[in-house]
DNA sequence: TATGAATGAGGTTTCATTCAT
DNA sequence: AATGAATGAAACCTCATTCAT
């Protein structure tokens, strides 16, 4: 009987359903926290039956895992489009801003899914790939500045890249606990241009040097 | 007459209790977080019966709380110290070091309690406190080296301090990710000295100037 | 679309077994006391587990208040049709022995009440509007006596008709210290048929029959 | 070694402790009810220590139980010196004034006590003894009256006299349930009045007749 | 596919009682 | 005689998960 060949079209709608829940649940553990969201908070957001959530997620850890495949892919996008500007420091400064304002109702998540991660393997391997993705990212970056002969020879990229993503991170974290906006912004965007004004060659200078 | 009230004295044995039951609990909520570990938990590792903790403390929150009180104080007072040394790059660097090694086991913590705090004002505010006297303790050095000559007027210290504060909190994300202890290390120290070459004037010139 | 809500109807379900509860609380409260029986004993009683109970009552106490909210009405009702007999002296009588044959079991849980009453003051309304209920149902019966000139106009109606809910009280607690039935039966007819016989005109006298 | 004759002098200290506990207890279980007071509350009131009460009772539940032999009996004694009076009618009246007046902040206690003695024999002989004893008070004093010509042959005392109990108890109630003390008295001393009216010969007219 | 009532394991918390001092 | 820290047994309550419909 097993001759019959299944149907190959996964259902479109599974994976629809599935992106939806996992929407849904976003919200709700980044309002609450994991541990204080329940499966029916999550499914009351949906409008749907707590039931119905088995169906896609075998259990609440489950979908929390699916969270952090999530969002930060675009963080990266975003880091991406805006480090072809000219002004590197400025587009720094630019990007504490939209990035955050993007994710701020979220940002609860961030710190929420560091402290799991710390004590779940695969979770921590998958905020690790993301971390490691957007590392990567803002390296490239660099790399590219340095081509180009705007950071001098000497600069050990990969601390920076590592460093850079922490004063994001301390963005998050300061705003969290209630450091005004205008103030982290402005420290954050001052701990950008100071790392690369250390090293940076400004692109007037460049040519003379 | 009857029923006279005698006090047992036992002078500051509460105190002593408290401590203990606190040191117990700070382990076991770096171990399994807040809301997996149990007052169990917390009372087998002490060899006491759960009822004996609510004698200390009134729930399981307020106990939580009074791990926020501490720990974080000789934060400040290791980096106080340290910031007498002669060449301050060199001497974060190691800070990041020592005061890592010192936590270290309690990382798990740092990010739990900032998780609990982005939902509980009274936590935040103070966990907000901490974070504002570590502050401080670094706003201050970086003045005395200011009139030592040694930064240029012009650098804005409330924001430098934010940012070196982010690369710490970042260096404990980052080995809680599990970057490797060097890794991170290197990352710290290279950010730091990176901010500070923009603005810092090397010793040796100070001297002439 | 996907995770379309399909409302599964059950329409008054729900109420029914919310009454279904609140049955067997009733019972167990009145065997045990408030305080002493225990949410596993509801449960047990019903064969359902404990779990059940809390998703139609937030609480032990929200159960509690759910059974004050029952019962009384037909006390009213019981009291208002047993009123339009010729004999109100008489009919007094029988009705104390109907109302209290019909709640026997469920006596202690006029006490208990009661007690609680005493220091709830949402619990003491709900209670304090039976009461007046049960008084205005009184009162009403003694107003029609007097409309047809069986009751001297000087009579002051309030206080009889709180008079006469003390007794009934007073039956309960009576009964509840283990005075026989017949005797705690005699003394209670006999208190109204007396408070009655004070300004009430013989039926004989006032038809002229 | 038995043949030694043990100290006679059970301490009159140990008697006087008794009721210093039993008077705080009295207080606290009439403010919070038995189940939720505990005996912490009572050793604060005290300012003794809990282990303190022990020494005395055998458990709370024995120190509650020692409540009941108390206080009632001096409700007999004013009830008795009150009966006294020329004119019953008004004496009952006050005399529900200034019973409970005395006892007002203690009238939790009556439900709570009639509460428990509904589920524990032994108290309930306690408390139905103090019945039995205000009612014998009560009857004496109608005997009394009765043996003086002003109350007619074939009043049935013993249902009045529990009547009039009840008419207290039910004073007792309706304060405890909000309503008015001067609603409360002028019902309680009507219904008095009332009933004692339907058989009772004023001063005046007793002669006459 | 969706429901949601039911479960049951487990957590926090309270408190009467004991006992070494 | 008095203390009060410690106990431990329960109690209330929550919620992720299941399953009959």
């Amino acid at each position: 009987m097993c001759l019959i060949p299944m149907p190959k079209v996964v259902p479109r709608y599974k994976e629809q359903a599935r992106e939806r829940i996992v929407d849904a649940a976003l919200r709700v553990f980044a309002e609450k926290g994991y541990h204080e969201a329940t499966m029916e908070d999550v499914a009351d957001r949906l409008g749907v039956s707590e039931g119905t959530i088995y169906l896609y997620f075998k259990s609440k850890r489950d979908l929390f895992k699916a969270i952090s495949d999530l969002g930060e892919h675009d963080v990266a996008e975003v880091l991406s489009s805006a480090m072809r500007s000219d002004d590197p420091v400025k587009s720094f400064f630019d990007l504490a801003t939209d990035v955050y304002e993007q994710y701020e109702p979220l940002s609860g998540l961030i710190v929420e899914l560091l402290a799991e991660a710390s004590r779940d393997a695969s979770l921590r391997k998958m905020v690790r790939d993301n971390f490691d993705e957007d590392r990567e990212t803002i390296h490239k970056f660099l790399m590219q500045l340095k081509k180009r002969g705007r950071i001098g020879a000497e600069t050990e990229m990969n601390s920076v890249s590592m460093a850079i993503l922490s004063i994001f991170y301390g963005y998050a974290i300061t705003r969290l606990l209630g450091v005004g906006r205008n103030e982290a912004k402005r420290a954050c965007g001052e701990a950008v241009r100071l790392m690369l004004n250390g090293t940076l060659m400004s692109p007037q200078r460049s040519a003379s040097s």
